[in-house]
DNA sequence: GGCTAACCCACTCG
DNA sequence: TCACGAGTGGGTTAGCC
């Protein structure tokens, strides 16, 4: 493809964009652009479908240079383009370039990033593959899904609502009885003032800042002596359910198709996750009963089911992979209950005869591996001593050598490097890995040992959707639709006759989307709704 | 004194 | 240090007019 051939595209006039429809639908004329996703919505309105050659300058700069100075480059982009013209033209949510710019001005510069970006790419042949093989196909399906939406029962939400409403003026008037006053339970100032000064707690942990905390650990130990910080946590947890949750919910539902269109993001994570905003579907509440009713509103179309299909214990499994470590390996070939394998390799003690309390230990300390381990952090969780907590590590790298080996490995070469790097090569930047501070350095060493387990896991199930996405486009998606994402999970609407064929093909996708040295495996769960499905498998 | 943006904190999820 | 990665929203505060 000649460079002279390429033209830029942006949020443009009605007439403009009609006027040059040919070119944009025609797979003979490369395009390039900023911020692809935006592009395919606005494109939408005009029934023009923007053809698979364009590139995306957004995209290629955040795997280039990695997260921070994506974000500088979109600060940049803002400030010499968007803010000059005037600031109302800038969307928040979507970061859509201002439909009033200079045309000869902004595509002269995206031409000039792109030459410069495909300049490294050529070097970066792994990269390369991430943008073409991965996140730019990945951009075409994430629009589609905010398209598809997911179907709502606004009325069970209402009513939720309505009792939430109840409860929390209920919890007022007790909180306000025991305090012997009235105060705003949701001012965390005038808590402490309640909870330290009136009543007289003493504090047990501090806020980043420094100030006495009163999050849900601090309550709870307070609640063993008082009635009131109960109370308080309750009336927080459902102010939050109601106000986050249920109202903003309702509040998001699309007149025209009665669906929440959530939006997702693909550049706004170190890791290469994806992030869902406006609203956030990746932190639905499902923990709680309160919460399992949020996701019963969730629900499939007449002649639909919901199909969720989650990886079991991935990033374990990658961890397993990355480090070659030989129980690890073998607890998941022999399909043991992996937390219960590392309860019997670190107490030494045959499978069959852990205790629950032994393996909810292992759980933890598999969960503390991922994120960067610490003797510390693992006495606060566990809440035992630090010698303590350093024990238990001790027993855990002394059979898991394997592990120990990776996160030395990780660490060494991270801190030559500044970055780190997924299975696929995705870099990973760790940016504080040789910060002078000893607080700094630790939190970036913790993030730099989750970074390759975390990364690998989006690029993973991304390569999934994309494959499982072809799969049901085959039947021009009348027989099912992927709807959600969440991170190691896939929410999709299936036609009810076709769902155990369908079920089926998409979990055999998913487990072989990749080779690993050991087996990927997917749970799965069928239902009306989001919650009967995380129930029912 | 009044307004707003940025920060803090607590909550939700994987 | 109060584990890794995120988004949201209410309260508080800093800074401006």
């Amino acid at each position: 493809m000649q460079e002279k051939s390429l033209i830029c595209i942006n949020n443009q006039n009605n007439e403009y964009l009609i006027a040059i429809k040919k070119i944009l639908e025609t797979n003979t004329i490369t395009k390039v652009t900023y911020n692809i996703k935006s592009q395919y919505k606005i494109l939408q309105k005009y029934g023009i479908k923007l053809s698979e050659n364009t590139h995306d300058i957004l995209l290629e700069n955040y795997i280039l240079k990695g997260i921070m100075q994506c974000n500088e480059f979109i600060k940049k982009i803002n400030q010499d383009f968007l803010l000059k013209e005037s600031k109302y033209f800038i969307h928040k949510q979507t970061n859509e370039l201002s439909p009033y710019y200079d045309i000869y001005h902004i595509p002269h510069y995206i031409l000039k990033i792109h030459y410069k970006n495909k300049k490294f790419l050529n070097k970066e042949i792994k990269l390369k593959s991430i943008l073409y093989d991965i996140d730019r196909p990945i951009a075409k399906i994430l629009y589609e899904m905010e398209n598809n939406g997911v179907l709502l029962n606004c009325i069970k939400l209402k009513n939720q609502s309505q009792e939430i409403e109840k409860k929390l003026a209920c919890l007022q008037l007790k909180a306000y009885t025991l305090a012997n006053e009235h105060f705003n339970i949701l001012s965390n100032e005038q808590t402490r003032h309640i909870l330290f000064h009136k009543i007289g707690f003493k504090n047990i942990d501090k806020t980043p800042k420094g100030k006495n905390s009163i999050n849900e650990t601090v309550l709870k130990i307070f609640s063993q002596n008082h009635r009131l910080p109960n109370i308080i946590l309750k009336y927080r947890k459902l102010y939050k359910l109601k106000s986050n949750y249920l109202d903003k919910l309702t509040k998001m539902v699309n007149i025209n198709t009665g669906r929440i269109h959530t939006s997702y993001c693909q550049h706004s994570t170190s890791t290469g996750r994806l992030t869902s905003y406006y609203p956030n579907l990746q932190n639905i509440p499902k923990k709680t009963l309160e919460g399992e009713k949020i996701r019963e509103a969730f629900i499939a179309p007449d002649k639909y089911l919901i199909l969720t299909v989650d990886y079991s214990q991935i990033e374990l499994r990658i961890l397993a992979h990355f480090s070659a470590d030989k129980l690890l390996i073998k607890s998941f070939y022999n399909k043991d209950d992996v937390h219960t394998a590392t309860a019997s390799n670190i107490f030494d003690i045959e499978i069959n005869k852990i205790t629950i309390q032994q393996r909810q230990i292992a759980k933890i300390i598999n969960f503390s591996v991922i994120y960067g381990i610490t003797p510390f952090g693992l006495s606060k969780k566990l809440n035992i001593t630090m010698k303590e907590a350093k024990h238990y590590i001790d027993m855990y790298f002394k059979k898991h050598y394997g592990i120990l080996n990776f996160i030395k490995k990780t660490l060494v070469s991270t801190s030559k490097k500044g970055y780190t790097s997924t299975l696929f090569g995705r870099k990973i930047y760790i940016p504080n890995i040789n910060s002078d501070n000893t607080n700094i350095r630790k939190a970036a060493q913790r993030a730099c040992v989750n970074a390759p387990m975390q990364g690998t896991t989006a690029d993973i199930i991304k390569k999934a959707m994309i494959k499982v996405n072809e799969y049901l486009s085959l039947t021009n998606f009348q027989y099912g639709k992927m709807i959600i994402q969440v991170h190691d999970e896939l929410i999709f609407e299936i036609k009810e006759n076709k769902i155990d064929e369908i079920t089926k093909n998409i979990c055999f996708i998913m487990e072989n989307i990749t080779l690993l040295n050991v087996p990927l495996m997917v749970n799965i769960g069928i239902g009306k709704n989001w919650n009967q499905a995380n129930k029912i498998a």
